[in-house]
RNA sequence: GGGCGGAUAGCUCAGUGGUUAGAGCGCUUGCCUUACAAGCAGGAGGUCACAGGUUCAAUUCCUGUUCCGCCCA
C-alpha cells in the first residue's frame, strides 16, 4: 500500500540507482529504431533551466519510443567549449595566484585537462537527476581521442577540397580572451555613447571637413576620408587630400557610394584595420585600383602599438580620452553628441570586440558551392523539417546570406589546426596523422604545426556522426544502419546558426546524408520578471533546487506545462505546483484502488443492473481510446503541452472525478480488469513525463518494470475489452445531467443557510429519463444522481411546505426542483435572472435567423444548429414564465 | 536599419471565422463525504491592445498604429 501522500524524496533517490546502476542503458541495434543526439553541454556548465527543458523534451521522446517498442537510443556527451573553458580555468588559477602569462602553453593546457578530469562530468551527473534515459556508458567528449580523429579528418578533407584558406582579414577580436571570434560569437548590444565631431584640415586650403566618429582613437589609423559621390555638398572635395588630425598624415578624399549621407556630417573617416565597413570600402577601392594603406594601431591587448606616439601603450579607452582632450586643446573638436549604437561584445567574456586586421583560417561559405547548396536543398525540400515551421525560412535566409567562417582561434584549449609548414620548401599542407615528422613534399624535418586551434563549433558541427565513431568506418556503419540519420534534434533558438545549420552541411558533406529528420526549436524560459535568466544578473532559477524541492517529475512536467510551442515564457512556479498536485492525485487514485483490493468495502449503494456496470466500464475504455488517439497525434506533432494537458484532464476530470466515483457502487471483481488496464495506460503514457513516480507505482502495483511494457500490446488489450460501443453516450449524458443539477441544489442549500432556514435536503423530481437512458437502468440512475447531487429524489410531494417548484430541462429530461416556501422570494429572482439570460440569447439568434444574407450564405448545419437552439430556448422561456406565475400566488 | 514573434481573466498561459472564449494559480461560498484539504462541490471575474478593412458573421483573416520580446546587420 502506498503512503498517504506522494513524497518525491522517498522515490527519486532510490530509483536513481535502479535507473543508472542496475539497468543497462545501451543500443540494441534492432529495428524499429529511434535515435537522438543531445546538444552537448559545455564541460564548464551546470544544469540550467534551458538544459532542464531541452532534456525533458528529449527524454520524453526517447522514453515514449521505448514504450512504443523502438530501440530508442539517446547519444550524449559534453563539449570542450574552447574559450569558455579556458576562461573558467584561467579565473580559477588567478584565484590561486597563478597568472596565465607566467605559464607555458603546455603547463596551462595541463591545468585545463586536470580541471576537465575533475569537473568535466558534473553536468552529466546533474542531468541524471532529471532522470534522463541516455547512453551514459559511452558519453562522448569533443576532445576525446576518437573524436579528435574525426575533427582532423574533417579538416583535412575540407582543406584538400579547397574550402579552407588562410587570409589576412579584419576579424572580430577579443582583447581579453586574446583570440579571434566568428561573427556568430559576437553579441551586439545597443549602447549610449558619444559621437565626436572632428575637424580634418584640407591640404593647401584653410578649409576643414568635419567628420563624426564614435571612436576618435582610431583617428591614428585613418588612411582615407570618404564622401558619397552623390552628395552635392562634398563632390568638389573628391580627389583632394586632408590632414588626419594629431598624426598629420595626408590622406586622400575618395568618393564611395556606401557613405550614408544622413549620418553625422556625411563625411566618413576610413580606418580599414579597425572597422568592418571601412575594410569593405578598402577592398572595394582596391578593386577600383585605388590603394590606400592599412595601419594597425593596436596590440593584441588593444593598446596603442605606435612606439613613437605619445599614446603608446595606452589602452584603447584611455587613448580615446587623451585624444579627445588633445583634439579639444587643438580646437579641432567641434561638438560632442550622444548617440545610440550597437556595439559587439564577446559572447564568452562580454568584453567589447575590436575589429582587428590579422591572419586567420577561414572556411569558404558560398551558397553556390555544394557544401552550402546541398544544405539549402534539404531544408527547402523539407527533408529536414523544422518545428515550428517558421525556422525553415530563418535558416534558409542565413544560408543565402552566409559569410566565410573564421575557424581559427588563438587559444590553447581546442583542436590544434592540423596544418603544417615546411621551412625548407615552404610547403603548407593539412595532415590527419597523429605524428607528422617530415614534409610530405621534400621530406625535410624542418617543419612546424600551426599554433592556432579550431573554433569549438567546428568540432560540434560533426557531433551527430562523430558520436557514432565516424571516421572509424566499420564502427560507424554499424550505428548508421540503425541510428542515422537521427530522428530529431531538440534545441533552443540561440544555436540555430552556430550549431544546427552547420551540422546539416557537415553531415551532407561527410556522410552524404542529413544528420536528423526533424528539428524542434523550443521556447526560452525567462525569469519571472521577463528578463533573461542569468547567473551574473542573479535572475536564474536553479533546476536542481526545483528538483530538490518538488522532485524531478514535477519539475519536468511543470516545465512542459508552462511552455507552449516556441513563444518565450516567464518562469511560473505555479505550474510546478500544479504538476506536483497532479502527481499526488494519481498517487491517491492508486491508493484508493489498493484500498479496494485489500479490504471489504461498505457500499452506500450497489448498482443492481449489470448492463449499467458494463456500460460504465465500456465508457471509460472508450474515453481512454480517444485519449490515446490524441496523445499519439500530439507526439507526432511534437505538441508536448497538449499531450500533458489531455492526460491531466483525463486523469483528473474523467478517471478520478467520475470513473473512480462510479466504482464506489460496483463490486471489485466487476471493474478490476477494466481499472487495471486503464491504470496501466495512464502510467505508461505518463512515464515519458514523470518517469520516477510512474515507474515506482507500476512496480508497486503490478510488480513489473514499466519499461518492459509495449504500448501497442496494451492498446490491443484495451480494444478487446470494450463490449458496448453504442450506449456509451448514456454515461456522458448522466454526467452532464448531474453537472447540470448541481448548481441549483448548491444554491438552495446556500440560500437556506444564509437565511437561517433549516434545509436538510433538496428535493427534486425527475421525469423523462427513459428518453436518454434504457428503462432497466433507471432505478440505479436515480440513486446515483441522488448521491452525486446530494439531493433527495421524490415522486411528487404532497407536503405543503414544498408546494412550489420550478422546472428545468436537460435535453428532454424534466427536473422539477421543490422549493420551501421560505425560499420562494429568493428563487423568484433566480428564475428571473435565468429568464433574462435566455431572452437575450433568443433575441440574438432571432436577429441572426431573420438576416437573409445569413440564411443564404451560411453553412446549412450552422443554421440548423441555431434553429434547434432557438426552439430549446423558447421552450425554457415558456416554462419559466409559467413558473413565475405560479410563484406569484 | 532589415526580419520574425507576441498583446486573451488579477497573474502565467492555452484556444477558436459561427451557441455562453478556456486551464492552473489567486479570490470567494460550502464541505475534514472511509483515495486525495496537495482534496471535493459551487461562484465571481473578459470591450480577446487600438483603429480601419474583408465577411452573412471577426477575438480569430488582412492592413495600419502603439507597446513588448527576439534574431540579423
Amino acid at each position: 500500500m502506498l503512503n498517504k501522500n506522494y513524497n518525491h524524496k522517498e522515490i527519486e533517490e532510490v530509483l536513481l540507482k535502479e535507473f543508472y546502476e542496475v539497468n543497462k542503458i545501451e543500443p540494441k541495434f534492432k529495428n524499429p529504431s529511434y535515435s537522438i543526439v543531445i546538444p552537448p553541454p559545455n564541460v564548464t556548465g551546470s544544469l540550467h533551466m534551458g538544459h532542464a527543458l531541452n532534456n525533458t523534451i528529449q527524454d520524453f521522446l526517447v522514453r515514449y519510443h521505448l514504450l512504443k517498442g523502438y530501440d530508442s537510443v539517446w547519444f550524449i556527451g559534453t563539449d570542450h567549449a574552447g574559450i569558455a573553458t579556458q576562461n573558467v580555468v584561467e579565473k580559477k588559477l588567478l584565484k590561486e595566484g597563478i597568472k596565465r602569462k607566467d605559464l607555458s602553453k603546455e603547463e596551462f593546457l595541463k591545468y585545463i585537462w586536470d580541471w576537465k578530469e575533475e569537473y568535466g562530468n558534473i553536468i552529466l551527473e546533474q542531468f541524471k537527476k532529471l532522470g534522463i534515459y541516455a547512453y551514459f556508458d559511452k558519453a562522448r567528449f569533443t576532445m576525446d581521442e576518437e573524436y579528435t580523429k574525426a575533427v582532423k579528418k574533417a579538416f583535412v578533407h575540407l582543406f584538400n577540397k579547397g574550402y579552407i584558406y588562410k587570409g589576412k582579414r579584419v576579424i572580430n577580436w577579443c582583447s581579453r580572451c586574446l583570440t579571434s571570434l566568428s561573427d556568430l560569437e559576437v553579441v551586439h548590444k545597443e549602447k549610449e555613447n558619444n559621437l565626436y565631431y572632428v575637424k580634418y584640415k584640407l591640404e593647401d586650403e584653410e578649409d576643414y571637413l568635419i567628420i563624426a566618429t564614435t571612436r576618435p582613437e582610431t583617428i591614428l589609423a585613418d588612411t582615407a576620408v570618404a564622401v558619397n559621390p552623390k552628395d552635392q555638398r562634398y563632390i568638389k572635395y573628391i580627389n583632394k587630400r586632408v590632414f588626419v588630425p594629431i598624426v598629420n598624415r595626408l590622406v586622400p578624399i575618395v568618393g564611395v557610394e556606401e557613405v550614408d549621407i544622413s549620418f553625422g556630417t556625411g563625411v566618413l573617416k576610413i580606418t580599414p584595420a579597425h572597422d568592418f565597413n571601412d575594410y569593405k570600402i578598402y577592398k572595394k577601392l582596391k578593386e577600383r585600383g585605388i590603394d590606400i594603406d592599412i595601419i594597425n594601431i593596436f596590440t593584441k591587448e588593444a593598446c596603442i602599438n605606435l612606439e613613437d606616439s605619445k599614446y603608446y601603450g595606452l589602452d584603447r579607452f584611455k587613448a580615446r580620452e587623451e585624444i579627445v582632450k588633445d583634439l579639444e586643446q587643438m580646437g579641432l573638436l567641434v561638438k560632442v553628441e550622444s548617440h545610440r549604437s550597437n556595439i559587439g561584445h564577446c559572447y564568452r567574456c562580454d568584453n567589447i570586440i575590436e575589429p582587428y586586421y590579422s591572419d586567420q583560417w577561414f572556411i569558404r561559405m558560398d551558397k553556390n558551392d555544394p557544401l552550402i547548396g546541398r544544405a539549402i536543398e534539404v531544408v527547402k525540400s523539407d527533408k529536414i523539417k523544422f518545428y515550428p515551421s517558421v525556422f525553415k525560412k530563418v535558416v534558409l535566409d542565413w544560408y543565402e546570406n552566409i559569410e566565410d567562417w573564421c575557424v581559427s582561434r588563438q587559444i590553447v584549449w581546442g583542436h590544434r589546426i592540423p596544418v603544417f609548414y615546411c621551412k625548407d620548401c615552404l610547403n603548407i599542407w593539412a595532415d590527419e596523422r597523429d605524428e607528422v615528422k617530415n614534409c610530405i613534399k621534400c621530406n625535410s624535418d624542418n617543419i612546424y604545426q600551426e599554433e592556432d586551434v579550431l573554433d569549438t563549433w567546428f568540432s560540434s558541427a560533426l557531433w551527430p556522426f562523430a558520436v557514432m565513431f565516424w571516421p572509424d568506418i566499420d564502427k560507424f556503419n554499424k550505428y548508421k544502419t540503425f541510428y542515422y540519420p537521427t530522428n530529431v534534434l531538440t534545441t533552443a533558438r540561440e544555436i540555430l546558426f552556430l550549431w544546427v545549420s552547420r551540422m546539416i552541411f557537415m553531415s551532407l558533406e561527410f556522410i552524404n546524408d542529413i544528420p536528423f529528420k526533424d528539428v524542434i526549436i523550443h521556447a526560452v524560459i525567462l525569469a519571472p520578471s521577463g528578463k533573461r535568466m542569468s547567473k551574473s544578473l542573479g535572475t536564474g532559477i536553479d533546476p536542481l533546487e526545483l528538483i530538490e524541492k518538488y522532485g524531478a517529475d514535477s519539475t519536468r512536467m511543470g516545465l512542459i506545462l508552462q511552455v507552449g510551442e516556441s513563444q518565450d515564457v516567464k518562469f511560473n512556479y505555479e505550474k510546478i505546483e500544479m504538476a506536483k498536485n497532479f502527481i499526488n492525485k494519481i498517487w491517491n487514485s492508486i491508493r484508493y484502488y489498493q484500498f479496494r483490493l485489500s479490504s471489504n468495502y461498505d457500499f452506500k449503494y450497489k448498482l443492481k443492473d449489470k448492463d449499467l456496470v458494463n456500460l460504465i466500464n465500456s465508457w471509460i475504455l472508450i474515453k481512454t481510446l480517444y485519449l490515446i488517439e490524441n496523445l499519439e497525434r500530439y507526439v507526432k506533432e511534437y505538441k508536448f503541452f497538449d499531450y500533458v494537458m489531455s492526460l491531466y484532464h483525463f486523469v483528473w476530470n474523467v478517471f478520478c472525478d467520475w470513473y473512480l466515483e462510479f466504482t464506489k457502487f460496483i463490486e471489485l471483481e466487476e471493474f478490476k480488469d477494466t481499472i487495471e488496464i486503464i491504470i496501466k495506460v495512464i502510467l505508461v503514457y505518463l512515464h515519458p513525463i514523470v518517469p520516477f513516480v510512474s515507474y515506482y507505482i507500476y512496480k508497486n502495483l503490478f510488480n513489473e518494470i514499466i519499461l518492459d511494457i509495449n504500448i501497442n500490446d496494451l492498446v490491443d488489450n484495451l480494444n478487446k475489452r470494450i463490449d458496448d460501443m453504442e450506449n456509451v453516450k448514456a454515461i456522458d449524458n448522466l454526467i452532464e445531467l448531474i453537472k447540470f443539477i448541481r448548481p441549483y441544489v448548491n444554491d438552495l442549500l446556500f440560500v437556506s443557510k444564509q437565511n437561517n432556514i433549516k434545509l436538510e435536503n433538496v428535493f427534486i423530481h425527475l421525469q423523462g429519463l427513459e428518453k436518454l437512458f434504457k428503462d432497466n437502468y433507471i432505478s440505479d440512475l436515480l440513486n446515483i444522481i441522488s448521491i452525486f447531487t446530494k439531493s433527495k429524489i421524490t415522486e411528487l410531494s404532497d407536503d405543503q411546505s414544498f408546494n412550489k417548484y420550478y422546472d428545468l430541462y436537460y435535453n428532454d429530461v424534466l427536473i422539477r426542483i421543490f422549493i420551501e416556501k421560505d425560499l420562494i422570494d429568493f428563487y423568484r429572482n433566480y428564475i428571473l435572472k435565468e429568464l433574462n439570460n435566455k431572452i437575450q440569447q433568443k433575441e440574438k439568434i432571432e436577429k441572426l435567423l431573420s438576416n437573409n444574407e445569413f440564411i443564404n450564405k451560411a453553412n446549412l448545419d450552422v443554421i440548423e444548429n441555431y434553429k434547434k437552439e432557438l426552439s430549446q430556448i423558447n421552450e425554457i422561456i415558456t416554462k419559466n414564465n409559467q413558473i413565475l406565475n405560479l410563484l406569484r400566488n
